[in-house]
RNA sequence: GGCGCCGUACCCAAGUGGUAAGGGAGCAGUCUGCAAAACUGCGAUGCAGCGGUUCGAACCCGCUCGGCGCCUCCA
């Protein structure tokens, strides 16, 4: 039974999806008018996440995810580079597809541009205005904040206490501040489309709602976001979205914790962010592994509270995942003859429950990985015991398919993880006060055929007692990147 | 000023009333020609501090200290 905390009443509430078996989710993307953080990393991750847990739980997921492709900062970035808005928006929702791929962020089912959607827009803002719910002020329109008595209801705010402290414009033609457009009158070099008011563009907010309702229908099960969606963008496409419904719009309000630097938060204005390229790009590992290392860190933290990033943190996730490709590396072996083990089952049952109770729990990744990590642990002292080629290839598929739900654990088994590093990343990031270094060494790298032809050789020397021949062989394939551990059997196992 | 979050070992991090998961780092040991990996053992008598409720609290209540977020575009 899956609980997920809810931000609109504010505790852990009991899933349950408005048709059985069907998930409709909507998530709030990226304004596409530069490169993706870490911090939107995070957040795409974690619905990422929760669409695959969802999948993996049976449910068919229903996943819409937008791009805000009309916007202020979009219109200003353009202007600064000489270029067409397309231009801007095409070249960043391609960045965002690759950034994301990257971290095996799955597309979503359908990922809706407000530019795409004007006929929504201008109808949901026509029906708000027939309700009285909006107001024309020349060619703007704005919503009437105080005829939706509910309005706060998600942040948890009371109009009157958000205008004590508010440093707001004023704004003479608004009736209240708080009011916010639905449609912009057009300015001139600004993209424009025609509608009943003349020639502008839709305000941020009321794309949400017009896409989500359109893809999902008026009342869907899941809205998430970054938690700095909460006010005001949640709260007006509530307000906006229910004022012209009547009914009730999404019914579970889900929001991630922001990613830190040094206990502050990562963003644009403090400068103190690295951008997810910047990542791959000075990232002492190849592209996969640097993938993997980066979920592992993000979701080793439960996805409601703050997460730190450093160098160190990303460290500390690739010494983890060693350990469990290190573990794939040897059940990838072939096993022994002896009797199936009982221990075996076991633990493979506890780890599953113990997963599924951790993911039904508000999807608490850090305890679900832990689960993972006891059964790595087990499945160490009992390979010890000679487990079967069927019984590894049990452990490994089981690894495989609740790792998929994380997204971990689905690199091919064939020496693509890197234990020692190969790639140059000789560059300094610098975000604020936090840094990473990246100092890597170029190993030139080595056919798998002379890796075992060298192999083989020094385990001739070995039984020839000849160690010195021995060791001089390992240390040329340790200069190369190479790791080797011998077996009780004789012979050895190599890794890169 | 209003609303809210957080403070668990050297580091990261679960746990939200029943006697402190897990990972990383470290130290010691087993195994090994050496090594690596793996395994075993060690590690918070205590969960920011102080009071209170309770048979029992890291978990509930109050106060204090410290850190942060939102209220303006922001994942």
């Amino acid at each position: 039974m899956l609980k997920l905390f809810n931000t609109l009443t504010g505790r852990k509430d009991v899933f349950e999806p408005i048709e059985p078996n069907k998930v409709r989710m909507y998530v709030c993307g990226v304004t596409v008018y530069d490169y993706c953080h870490i911090g939107h990393a995070r957040s795409a991750l974690v619905f990422d996440v929760m669409r695959r847990y969802l999948e993996y739980s049976g449910y068919h997921v229903e996943f819409v995810k937008n791009f805000t492709d009309v916007d202020d900062k979009i219109i200003k970035r353009a202007h600064e580079q000489g270029v067409a808005c397309e231009a801007v928006t095409q070249k960043f929702i391609q960045a965002y597809h690759d950034d994301m791929g990257k971290l095996g962020v799955r597309q979503a089912s359908i990922e809706p541009k407000a530019t795409e959607h004007m006929a929504e827009i201008i109808e949901l803002t026509r029906t708000l205005l027939k309700k009285g719910l909006a107001y024309q002020v020349d060619g703007d329109v704005y919503f009437d904040v105080a005829k939706y008595p509910e309005y706060g209801r998600l942040s948890k705010r009371r109009l009157d206490d958000l205008q004590a402290g508010a440093r707001v414009d004023v704004d003479e033609r608004k009736h209240h501040p708080m009011d916010f457009a639905l449609w912009k009158s057009a300015k001139t070099g600004e993209p424009s489309w025609p509608s009943p008011w003349g020639p502008g563009r839709p305000g941020w907010h009321i794309e949400c709602s017009a896409m989500s309702i359109k893809h999902l229908g008026e009342t869907f099960d899941i809205h998430g976001g970054g938690m700095d969606l909460i006010f005001p963008h949640h709260e007006n496409e509530i307000a906006q979205s229910c004022g012209a419904t009547g009914k009730e719009f999404a019914r579970y309000w889900i929001h991630n914790g922001f990613v830190q630097i040094n206990k502050e938060k990562m963003s644009k204005s403090l400068g103190n962010f690295f951008t997810i390229r910047e990542i791959f790009e000075q990232s002492e590992w190849s592209e996969e592994v640097t993938g993997e290392i980066l979920r592992y860190f993000l979701l080793s933290t439960h996805y409601h509270g703050p997460l730190d990033f450093s160098d160190q943190a990303l460290a500390e996730a690739k010494s983890a995942l060693n350990g469990f490709y290190d573990l794939f590396g040897r059940l990838a072996e072939p096993g022994g003859n002896a009797m199936p083990d009982q221990g075996l089952d076991r633990s493979i049952d506890r780890c599953r429950a113990t997963f599924r109770a951790a993911m039904d729990d508000d999807l608490n990744t850090p305890a679900a990985i832990a689960a993972l990590q006891v059964l790595r642990s087990d499945a160490n002292k009992l390979f010890g015991n000679d487990l079967s080629t069927k019984e590894r290839q049990r452990v490994r598929e089981k690894f495989q398919s609740l790792g998929n739900s994380l997204g971990l654990f689905q690199m091919d088994l064939d020496k693509k993880w890197q234990f020692k590093k190969e790639i140059v990343g000789s560059g300094t990031l610098q975000a604020g006060a936090a840094t990473m270094t990246g100092i890597g060494t170029v190993f030139t790298p080595l056919s798998d055929a002379l890796i075992e032809t060298k192999v083989t050789e020094r385990n001739e020397a070995r039984r020839n007692k000849d160690f010195i021949q021995a060791d001089e062989i390992r240390k040329y394939l340790a200069d190369h990147g190479i790791i080797i551990e011998d077996k009780p059997d004789g012979t050895s196992r190599w890794k890169r």
